[in-house]
DNA sequence: TGTCACTTAAACATCC
DNA sequence: GGGATGTTTAAGTGAC
């Protein structure tokens, strides 16, 4: 479909403004609409010629207008640059001395009418000031390329199918603003004629329903596709518009006129019509109105692509890599968002391989707000925690191979404390860091309390179920110990029993540890996997004893869940500094006296075994190395 | 499809 | 008795 529009791209050459002239010879006398339609059957030049043929035209504009830019011929006029009015490409693509009044109008709804309209007085108003034509053909430039730009950013969050916008943007190329200027200067002649107006409100909506093989409606829903596209609504066929333009009215609703400010009550839409023509015809208010409604347009458009910007970024920051555009085909919010990203970031990896985390590829910046770990598989968690309301913490994998925890609540501490997000681990890993973060690697229950609501926003409402769930996890696994003190019970954490909660997925397979090695093999590394591997290391480099115990390095492979046991080690005094260095992170290390037990002694050696103390590692490895449990660094 | 891990909810017991 | 703490069971969900 677009393509057929794209053949009725104007053919003109750039520099003479009978370039639009020149493509009346296509039309015969029946206008443009007979002309378009042989633009688009008569197989003589395919879409792909006019495409390329645009695309050059295009070419040669920007080349002339360039030449003139170097002769001087700059003018100020911003006027126009407050009113992109999208003038509909097919429309553009005829010859103004081809196109009736009446003709004119049948392509346009009143709306677009209006705007354009709106935009020849401008245009005019341009030409009275004289030498500012090059000004205006800058404006258009820029108007282009605001578009453009807009169009692509839409492109960018899924919100504007690819090809369609390709194709637009190949339309907007073939119009050089000489093109615009001649056919505003032609439609201009246009605009006094009220009989003409009316007819072509009246047409608008028969014309759009009624000759679905008319290069006009084409033109029409050309331009209702570049509202789509500017409002991010662009799946809707262009069928479907018309369908809907010729039941309704985009000023007619609830039996009310929707004109800015009007709100006269039309009982159906042939007195709706009337209403418009008659209260809303052309004139200086109509025009002023439509003026006002195209810069709200406008500060509406610049405010989501504000907007879409700020959410592609905080997309990206969150979850993937920084540098590349992520479509959003879905509004991000709910658990659905959640699952989508993940499933999309899934796609982005190896299959059945764990994903770095988001941080492992995001440069670690004084800007950094959001949550690193809300990487792939932990997005999984807020997509299952959707489903029960409040949510789980995490699912599996993030905790297992992709997301330390302590490296995670190092970056994002302040986030998690001040933004109501739960973090994307599971209760038996927040127990165990708040537990090993302790001095005394114990806590009360109290204190544990203290601690989720000390470090998590999310904690500090909804209590009774998550205590409850703490309490629960306590009670459940065998890695937390109650044990009687001074203080009364304290809980503490058998390492050993943690590791061994886990299933062995990572491990005992070479081919498995290779593959994830190569799977985590994205970007540059997070500053929180160099510091968690300038601690490991540095606590293998300081602990004699481990470095000679095989379980060490058989541990190092194993798919830990929340490999965070080593980087937990990170920040164990509590502290919270998102922008610790690896030496920082190194000297705050707090060792946690554990028992060293051979456990999976059957775990072949990992490969990274031998790498474990060189510095620096590659991510990959260094991402394993977080899987060194605690005690295995001491 | 079954298993497992996890979350949530709830009931119940014990202790202070 | 009430609250905090601790244990246990059950149901639901997603990943594997």
């Amino acid at each position: 479909m677009m393509v057929e529009s794209a053949s009725e791209t104007i053919r003109t050459t750039p520099s003479n403004q009978n370039g639009i002239s020149s493509l009346s010879s296509q039309s015969d006398g029946g206008g443009g609409r007979e002309g378009g339609s042989k633009g688009d059957t008569n197989g003589e030049i395919s879409p792909v010629d006019l495409l390329h043929l645009q695309q050059q035209q295009a070419l040669q504009a920007a080349r002339q207008f360039l030449l003139q830019q170097a002769s001087g011929l700059n003018s100020p006029g911003n006027e126009l640059k407050q009113s992109p009015v999208q003038v509909p490409v097919s429309m553009a693509m005829m010859s103004p001395q081809m196109i009736t009044p009446q003709q004119m109008q049948q392509i346009l709804s009143p709306p677009q009418l209006q705007a354009l309209l709106q935009q020849q007085q401008a245009l005019m108003l341009q030409q009275q000031l004289g030498t500012k034509q090059l000004a205006f053909q800058q404006q258009l430039i820029q108007m282009q390329q605001l578009q453009q730009q807009h169009i692509l950013n839409l492109q960018r969050q899924g919100l504007v199918p690819l090809q369609p916008t390709a194709t637009m943007q190949s339309l907007q190329q073939a119009m050089c603003p000489s093109d615009l200027q001649q056919l505003w200067k032609e439609v201009s002649g246009v605009q006094s004629s009220e009989e003409a107006l009316k007819q072509a409100e009246g047409l608008d909506l028969s014309t759009n329903s009624s000759n679905s093989t008319s290069v006009f409606p084409k033109a029409a829903s050309t331009h209702i596709a570049l509202h789509s596209l500017a409002n991010g609504q662009s799946h809707t066929p262009k069928r479907d518009s018309h369908e809907e333009h010729a039941s309704s009215h985009p000023l007619y609703g609830h039996g009310e006129c929707k004109w800015p400010g009007c709100e006269a009550l039309c009982e159906d839409m042939g007195q709706f019509i009337k209403h418009l023509n008659n209260e809303h015809a052309l004139d200086d208010r109509s025009t002023a109105q439509c003026r006002v409604q195209m810069q709200v347009v406008q500060q509406l458009e610049i405010q989501l692509a504000k907007e879409s910007e700020r959410l592609q970024a905080m997309m990206a920051h969150l979850h993937m890599r920084p540098s590349e555009p992520k479509p959003f085909n879905q509004p991000v919010n709910g658990g659905s968002s959640w699952s989508q990203i993940s499933s999309r970031d899934s796609e982005a990896y190896p299959e059945g391989l764990p994903h770095p985390p988001t941080s492992a590829a995001t440069p670690i910046t004084p800007l950094r707000q959001g949550p690193s770990v809300i990487s792939s598989s932990s997005l999984h968690t807020h997509s299952h925690s959707h489903t029960h309301g409040v949510g789980p913490i995490r699912r599996r994998n993030s905790d297992k191979y992709c997301t330390p925890i302590a490296s995670e609540l190092a970056q994002n501490c302040e986030f998690y404390k001040n933004a109501d997000v739960r973090p994307p681990f599971t209760y038996a890993s927040l127990i165990r860091h708040a537990i090993l973060e302790s001095p005394d690697r114990q806590l009360t229950l109290n204190e544990i309390y203290n601690w989720f609501t000390r470090k998590f926003a999310y904690f500090r409402r909804n209590t009774a179920t998550w205590k409850n769930a703490v309490r629960h996890n306590l009670s459940l696994h065998k890695c937390f110990v109650r044990v009687e003190n001074v203080k009364g019970a304290v809980w503490t954490v058998d390492e050993v029993e943690y590791q061994k909660r886990r299933p062995p997925k990572m491990t005992g397979s070479p081919t498995l540890v290779k593959n994830m090695i190569s799977g985590l093999g994205f970007g540059s590394l997070n500053a929180s996997y160099q510091a968690a591997l300038a601690e490991s290391s540095l606590s293998l480099l300081n602990s004699p004893s481990l470095l000679t115990s095989p379980a060490s390095l058989n541990m190092l492979h194993v798919g830990h869940d929340d490999v965070s046991s080593t980087v937990e080690q990170v920040n164990s005094n509590g502290s919270c500094s998102p922008t610790l260095s690896p030496q920082q992170y190194s000297h705050q290390v707090h060792v946690k006296e554990e028992p060293t037990e051979l456990e999976e002694d059957s775990r072949p050696v990992s490969l990274l075994a031998g790498v474990t103390h060189s510095l620096p590692l590659p991510s990959d490895e260094r991402d394993l190395e977080e899987d060194l449990p605690t005690e295995e660094l001491e």
